[in-house]
Order: structure tokens, then C-alpha cells, then sequence
DNA sequence: AAAATATGAATGAAGG
DNA sequence: CCTTCATTCATATTTT
């Protein structure tokens, strides 16, 4: 994907790794645009889990535009209905609870420093509580912790 | 995906927008101190990866301090996870930082395709079988779109 | 100002 | 299908 020789803000110690890559043929599919365009297309004509026949008809068709394979077409209708979906669940528990709102003030640039907001006492409390109810909302289980 | 620097047109220039200049719409989410603060407590309280009714919870406490949406939170805990992970995995593979000219080993492949069983259910493995010869047996229509 | 770093956002690939 | 992991892209911030 990358046509400028990036070298980008990876971290220093794995230039191995990355210097390994480059080598490796082995990396994940990047679809082209072409291919990106038709798939959307027949997402949004309403296709959204294809069977076998019609993921090896349209990974034939996207060959015409670069590497691909079925599983690529596969993988990527699970994961665009899946996260259509997720971004549906989330916008449907927007209507909960909405209390107030605001504390409207003026952000202040502290020049170089990361720009923020003024801290008043005020708002420290304010800052104290909300943390001290939503722990409160979300009381913390052992299975919650990965590892 | 969006490889534009989307910029929306900064409609109104005026004291709101410059309140919400910070992280305003069309660059990405800016999280306030406080709201970082709190991710992190929720974090440090053993919180890794928040249900989509979570989210919103966290997403309308945070709102108090700012702007903020639910992929906002969800991103925010799946990068800090992920960050997480990642450094641990860094140390763990300062040990075999010498192996990587032995894995030359031959894996001899019988030119038969291996089939990817992960992804596919007992009937998507009859793709990979028939990856071949199914063109001619199925030509191409646009008439995939299965409204 | 350029380079390096930190981190928000995105998505391919799997896991369960 | 829903959830999670991994890697990568893009940009705000910090450093030199």
C-alpha cells in the first residue's frame, strides 16, 4: 500500500520485524479501491452473506483488480454487517440517560503544554464525582480482567 | 479508510466553535484530562473491553467534560488493550532476536492449496475445492445483487 | 521546522 | 453471528 518509503513512527525496537516484512509476502489483503467499490455496491443492493457460488463468483471478479480470495470476500461481509451492526447498537442506547450537560467555559492554550481546560475547583469536584459514580455504575468483576 | 484529511467546512467561526476548537468535528476525538482521567480508573479498575450498553454509559459520563461518542470509548479500551499487549510482547521477544535465519525450514508444500478451516463452515470449504473450475460453471451476472 | 513519539481510527482476520 | 485480536494508517503532540 505504501508507496512513499514511509518508515514510519514505528517503534525503533522492531525494525527487525519490519525489515522482515518487507520480504515477506504474506501480508493481509489490502483491497483496491475497485474492488472496494464494487463490494459496497452489492452490500448496499442488500447482499450481506453471500454463499459459496456467489463468494467465488465475486472473488473472481475482484482478481481482475488485484490478489484476492475467498475468504477476503468472505471476511469482509462478516466484518462490514458486524460493525454496521455494532454502530447500530450503539446508537440505539444513545436514549437512555442524558442529564445535564454543558460546563461551557473557555479552553485556555497553556502554549506549549497539550491544550486543555482551565481546572477550577469546581470542576475537580466535579471531576471526583463523576468518577466516583461511574465506578459505582460499573463495579469492577474479576472476570472483567484479561490476563 | 479515509485516506482525505476530512475537513469539514468550519461552518461558523464563532465562540461555541472556538470552545470546541479543541477537537471539533472533522479532526479526530481530543479526549479532555478528565475524561482520560476516568478511562484510566475504569481501566486500572480491571474494565477491558465495555458492552455496547456500557459504552453508552461511559459515553454519556464523559460527555460531561466534551464532545464524545461511543466509538470514542470503544476505541479508546481496544487500543489501550491492545498497547497493552503489545509492549509486553516486545519484551517477551528481546529473547529471539538471533532466530530469524533459521526459519528458513522448508515446509514443503505439495502444491495442493491447503484449505482454510478457520473461517469456513463444512459447506465454504467447497470453495477453496473449486476454486479452479467454477468460472466456466458460473458466469459472471451483475445480477448478484440479491435485494 | 523536522523528527520522533503517542494515540485515535480503521479494518483484515479469527475466535467462540 | 457476535466478540476479540493484530496490524496498520493518520494525525496530534512532544522532542530535538
Amino acid at each position: 500500500r505504501s508507496l512513499v518509503p514511509v518508515q514510519t513512527s514505528s517503534s525503533s525496537s522492531d525494525a527487525i520485524a519490519a525489515a522482515e516484512l518487507v520480504h515477506s509476502g504474506g501480508t493481509r489483503w489490502n483491497p483496491m479501491p475497485e474492488q472496494v467499490k464494487l463490494l459496497e455496491a452489492l452490500y448496499a443492493g442488500g447482499l450481506r452473506t453471500p454463499n459459496p457460488v456467489q463468494i467465488e463468483q465475486i472473488t473472481a471478479e475482484l482478481g481482475r483488480f488485484g490478489r484476492i480470495e475467498g475468504k477476503n470476500v468472505f471476511y469482509w461481509f462478516q466484518n462490514h454487517k458486524a460493525r454496521e451492526r455494532q454502530k447500530q447498537k450503539r446508537a440505539a442506547a444513545f436514549h437512555l440517560k442524558k442529564e445535564e450537560m454543558a460546563t461551557k467555559e473557555a479552553t485556555v492554550d497553556l502554549g506549549r503544554k497539550r491544550k486543555c481546560r482551565s481546572w477550577s475547583r469546581a470542576d475537580v469536584a466535579v471531576v471526583e464525582d463523576c468518577e466516583r459514580r461511574t465506578l459505582e455504575l460499573f463495579p469492577l468483576h474479576p472476570e472483567w480482567k484479561q490476563i
